[in-house]
This record gives structure tokens, sequence and C-alpha cells, in this order.
DNA sequence: TGCGTGAGGCTGGTCAGAGC
DNA sequence: GCTCTGACCAGCCTCACGCA
């Protein structure tokens, strides 16, 4: 349950994004997902992609952003969202980017954009201890404005011996930077050992 | 203990060039 | 012109280690 006192009315949010929509988007986030957690127990790297997509697909029908008009660059590069009724080459403070983490801190991503990012930030539950009918727990909403400068580049040793993955981003000190960024924070949901876990509980 | 950093892993989609 | 293939881009994850 999404409960009014778990929002800070002193986070800055980008026009046309208020609490009310975030609201509903989590609400909405959370029974979307109820249907697919088995897929978290399948591949557990694609779902936080899958968190994202439908945080997109909320904010598209709760608030004044809406999904980018190039499916291609919608559903693969930057952004996923624009300002409603914005035309022609965007400004990053028309630009809203929706991305899913189980991680508390940590933002990575394949470029360094300027423009506003919302991070679901999500749990599994599996026995659905917190909430009934819910094994999927969005517990903390960060929403921040991130420049060029706000990220390090981190890069690949992926080439013909073998190797990794490709080259990413990440912001620079993330629990500093997303400091008073939490326009939403359940009560019930701590930190510890770099995880989220229940208030009176253990993951 | 909390957090930052780096390395290695997975997935799928697009695009351009080569070969038929 | 069509199909195949590899490079590249983009979305994440876990784990180990070091430092405060």
């Amino acid at each position: 349950m999404v409960q009014a006192a778990d929002f800070d009315p002193a986070v800055s949010l980008p026009p046309g994004l208020d609490p009310g929509a975030i609201r509903r988007a989590i609400d909405y986030i959370g029974k979307e997902l109820t249907d697919l957690v088995e897929l978290y127990f399948e591949q557990a790297n694609v779902f936080s992609a899958v968190v994202g997509i439908f945080g997109t697909k909320a904010l598209h029908q709760y608030s004044q952003f809406e999904k980018n008009k190039h499916p291609d660059i919608a559903a693969q590069r930057f952004p996923d969202l624009c300002r409603r009724g914005r035309v022609g080459k965007l400004k990053p403070n028309d630009c809203l980017e929706s991305k899913g983490s189980k991680r508390p801190f940590a933002i990575q991503s394949h470029f360094d954009h300027a423009g506003w990012y919302i991070v679901w930030r999500y749990l599994i539950d599996r026995l659905e201890q917190i909430e009934q009918g819910r094994p999927v727990i969005i517990w903390r909403v960060d929403v921040v404005f991130l420049t060029k400068e706000d990220w390090k580049y981190e890069g690949s040793k992926a080439g013909a011996a073998g190797g990794g993955r490709t080259h990413t981003f990440g912001v620079k000190a993330p629990a500093k930077k997303l400091r008073g960024t939490a326009v939403y924070k359940r009560q019930d949901i701590i930190v510890k050992g770099g995880k989220p876990i229940p208030v009176n509980g253990h993951s």
C-alpha cells in the first residue's frame, strides 16, 4: 500500500511530474509486476529492465510526460520519456529516463546524457511477508537531474581474447548525489548490508 | 558496516556489409 | 533483392576488494 506519509514534498521534481502521478505509478508497477515475478527467478538481470519499462508506461499514463515518439529510441536509447507536446530537439530538462534497480544507490548506464532520471528501487518479497499479494515492492523512488559531469566512464576490456561486459557509465558518488532525491521512501524498509530489508525482518 | 569501484556475466535490438 | 552474420548499442546483475 502506497502511504502518503512515505512521500517527501521537499524533493524537486521536473515540471509535469507530481507526487500524485508517482503514487499511481508505484501502484501500477506493483500490480502489473505481480504476474511477472517468475521472470525474476528465470533471469534476474532482465527484470530491472522490465521494471523500468513499466515505470515508463505508468508515467506515460499518469503524468505530463509521454513515451518517446521514436520507438527505437524509447526502447533502447535516451530518453524514455519527454515532456508532452515538445517537438524538435529536446532539452535535458524535457527528458526523463526511467530505470529500475535492486541496488540501493548505484545508477549504471551506457550513456552519460544530461536530463531527469527516475529510479524505481525495488525488492523481491517472494513470501509476500511485507505486503500480501505484492511480491514486488517499490521501496524507494529517486528523482534526480543529472548532468554530463555527474557521470564517470567505466571502460571495458572485452575483446577477441574474451572478457566481460560492454563499457558503461556510472554516477559518481551515487549515495551523496542521491541524498535528498528520494521523493518516496517506505518507512518500513531499511538498507542493511547494502541491501533493502524490512525493519523487523531479514532478507 | 556502509559505500565506492572495478571486473565479469547475462539479455535483446539495430545496422551494415558480405554472400548468394 | 534477400538472408545471414558480426559489430555495436543498450538494459541490467553479482561479486570481490578497498577504504572510511
